[in-house]
RNA sequence: GUCCCCUUCGUCUAGCCUGGCCCAGGACACCGCCCUUUCACGGCGGCGACACCGGUUCAAAUCCGGUAGGGGACGCCA
């Protein structure tokens, strides 16, 4: 076990997001490669938004993805003595200070100085009061250094460096008396003994305060690397009306989490031209440094492609499991039908998504009651007649039970009737599965089993003869 | 507006630190061809990028400067 200690530490206001997902993936990643420590940890300092849901959201994403934690969930609600002892000591310490200001006066005058082109930075009004009433409602503040620069080597992105003058005193303490973020993190980060920071882009910004903090505190500042955003295909910043963003939908479109994961962690992150990665060798390939600098947009084709590779590449046992919600959430038992684990084998090569490989199945469990008529008019139907009926002569009295012989039946009706093997097959097709986009014959008719096949063969016949 | 960051095929990226092997490689998508009883899988091939302008150098995607574009932050949100 090394000293290696991170965290992922979302907010819950909300669902786990696929950014989220990947900043979790790559702390987890990182934990795993060194033998460190990996900790979640809810950030619910704002209680007016923090809900359970949320929480339960999160927590339900994340053991779906299999990204395990080794400490928490902690929750920063649980810990606001804490918090509140660190401001104490900042004021008693001369730095930290109370603001009378109110929030629509600060409003105000941010408006003002944005308007008039200025830097949007609180003025200060109240640092230097002599009288400090605590009977007030007032805000602490933190006495920010004014000159000098702060800088940090970010793992990721290098060194960045940040005017002291740009940034301002920040507040820590609301006025109903609860921690801000900014403060909250660096007490917990430090208390917690965190030594790397992996967290999203948005916060470069907040970096140089909160190390400002590490040093008034007196704790050790960890080091930081900040992963680039996640974009919707217009290149804005990921959101809902790109489409999904919580992971629990990609569950529920069909998506398996080593497909969503291996998507995840190609985005921003590469080993050479690598593109498939078990979890195995994503945890010992990974490597914070290799992870880029730039924002990358989200790609559902290509994580579609990740997840057919899955598909083809799982246990049918396995997918079988997977599979059920999908084929509940379409009324279909199968228990009255052909073996689950046989029907998915056919289908493993042909579905990006379990939501199509439910679709998919649909056929094998209800026998169609309409056919495709635009491919069925393709054959005349003399013909159609003369196939169905020679085809279930043929089925009926042979003993064929797996896909060789079964096809090498249907290439003896062709040579025997002399027919070509589309003339058979796709009407075949078109009366076993109602259209033409199925598995092969054989895959089909062994799945369905003979009895079936031979029903539904006759099926089609009669609706084809009444026509 | 101010500050911070980013910029290689449509998309994800390799290469950049340690200039020449790069008239830039891989993958997804797309387009052909092959395989084939459909749909797929698979195989083969094609299309397609170093944002721009200067500089340094025998040589620049790689180093330096500038421009443009994009993103982020500027909250008693996180």
């Amino acid at each position: 076990m090394s000293e290696l200690r991170v965290r992922f530490a979302p907010s819950p206001t909300g669902y786990l997001h696929v950014g989220g997902a990947r900043t979790a993936l790559f702390n987890w990643l990182l934990a795993r490669n060194k033998g460190g420590t990996f900790i979640l940890r809810i950030e619910d300092t704002d209680v007016e938004r923090s809900t359970r849901e949320s929480v339960d959201a999160i927590l339900e994403g994340m053991k779906w993805l299999g990204l395990e934690w080794d400490e928490g969930p902690f929750y920063q609600s649980d810990y606001f003595p804490l918090y509140k002892g660190y401001v104490q000591k900042l004021v008693t310490a001369g730095k930290a200070y109370r603001c009378y200001c109110g929030a629509e006066e600060l409003d105000a005058k941010r408006n003002l100085a944005m308007a008039e082109g200025r830097k949007p930075k609180y003025d200060g009004c109240c640092r230097d009061l002599v009288a400090q009433p605590d009977d007030q409602p007032h805000v602490i503040r933190f006495r920010a250094p004014q000159n000098g620069a702060t800088s940090f080597d970010d793992l990721i992105k290098g060194t960045i460096t940040f005017p002291n003058e740009e940034l301002d005193d920040l507040i820590i303490q609301r006025t109903d008396g609860t921690p801000t973020y900014n403060f909250c993190v660096v007490i917990d980060d430090a208390t917690m003994s965190i030594t790397t920071v992996i967290r999203g882009d948005d916060h470069v910004n907040n970096t140089p305060r909160q190390i400002q903090l590490y040093e008034a505190l007196g704790f050790p500042v960890p080091q930081f690397a900040h992963v680039p955003m996640i974009l919707g295909a217009d290149k804005a910043r990921l959101s809902k009306r790109h489409g999904a963003t919580s992971v629990i939908a990609y569950r529920d479109m069909g998506y398996l989490p080593e497909a969503l994961l291996n998507y995840l962690v190609r985005l921003g992150w590469s080993n050479g031209d690598d593109e498939i990665f078990s979890l195995e060798e994503m945890i010992q390939k990974f490597d914070i440094n290799n992870v880029g600098r730039s924002a990358s947009v989200f790609n559902t084709e290509k994580l579609n492609w990740l997840n057919a590779h899955y598909i083809k590449n799982s246990d049918p046992e396995g997918l079988a499991d997977l599979l059920k919600p999908h084929l509940i959430a379409r009324d279909l038992s199968t228990h009255n039908g052909p073996d689950l684990v046989a029907v998915i084998k056919t289908l493993q090569e042909r579905s990006q998504t379990l939501e199509e490989m439910a679709d998919r199945a649909l056929f094998y469990y209800k026998a169609p009651t309409v056919y495709d008529e635009a491919a069925l008019a393709k054959f005349d139907k003399e013909l159609l007649l003369a196939v169905f009926a020679a085809v279930m002569e043929k089925l009926s009295s042979s003993s064929a039970s797996d896909v060789a012989a079964i096809d090498a039946l249907f290439k003896e009706v062709c040579s025997e009737a002399g027919w070509k093997m589309g003339q058979v097959g796709q009407p075949v097709r078109i009366a076993l599965s109602g259209g033409t986009q199925a598995p092969g014959i054989g895959e089909i008719v062994v799945t369905l089993g003979v009895a079936e096949t031979v029903r539904r063969i006759g099926a089609a016949r009669d609706f084809v003869a009444g026509r």
